[in-house]
DNA sequence: TAAGTGATGCAT
DNA sequence: TGCATCACTTAA
């Protein structure tokens, strides 16, 4: 045959599937976060669409002193005070940063950390954000993906229903399978956080070999 | 296991 | 204004 199978690259661009409604971000993150699992977070490139499977995330709630809303409103936090279904993006450690899916109807402050996906499409794309020898380095963790898919400060407040802004969450159509074969979903506590360090928010597929570093060996 | 990094937010 | 803290990563 003449040709080998196609790259990652060369599959790597496809057109969009159904951004999720912001009604989906509606309900608690609690609630939304493990729903969250199988679906894309997805980055428009100059060569269509970058990213992957949601295969880590974590939920920060209104009532919980871990959350970065919990205090009040603040420059910082505005965006999760904001609609549903909004990005909520923050600079961390002086280096790095995090994405999340804003939760909870407007003037509540919930949101859902993204702290791992599958590298499932444009992944020469996000190499080349984030140089690593190994594929399951690329996106394993919440700032690592932020640098794979160039999430950066302005895309804080985007809204994550509407392609023009660059950064969707796409509905997965083949979702079941998905969660099929990175069975189980696991319900754990959250990682990084010096308060509320028992509650159950953090959900991730035990079957995926891209949840984050720490998160493997807990 | 620890250092790096600088914005953030609370205390002064 | 000052300073401890921080939803992390990388190099050892």
């Amino acid at each position: 045959m003449k040709h080998s199978e196609p790259s990652p690259s060369e599959i790597s661009a496809p057109s969009l599937p159904s951004p999720l409604a912001s009604s989906f971000y509606e309900p608690s993150a609690e609630v939304v976060a493990p729903k969250l699992l199988g679906h894309f977070l997805l980055r428009k490139t100059p060569r269509g669409w970058a990213g992957g499977e949601i295969v880590e995330a974590e939920a920060y709630l209104a009532n919980d002193p871990a959350c970065h809303g919990f205090r009040r409103e603040t420059a910082r936090n505005r965006s999760m005070y904001g609609p549903p279904g909004r990005a909520y993006v923050y600079f961390i450690y002086g280096n790095y940063f995090c994405f999340n899916a804003v939760c909870a109807p407007k003037g509540v402050a919930e949101a859902v950390l993204v702290r791992a996906i599958e590298p499932t499409f444009g992944e020469d794309w996000m190499r080349a954000n984030r140089p690593v020898d190994e594929a399951r380095e690329l996106t394993s963790g919440p700032a690592k993906l932020c640098l794979a898919l160039d999430i950066t400060r302005p895309f804080d407040g985007v809204d994550l229903g509407d392609p023009r802004s660059g950064l969707v969450i796409a509905q997965n159509p083949n979702i079941k399978t998905f969660r099929k074969s990175r069975a189980p979903v696991v319900t754990t506590t959250r990682i990084g956080i010096g308060v509320a360090e028992h509650l159950p928010l953090r959900f991730y597929l035990g079957g995926s070999h891209f949840i984050s570093k720490r998160a493997r060996k807990l």
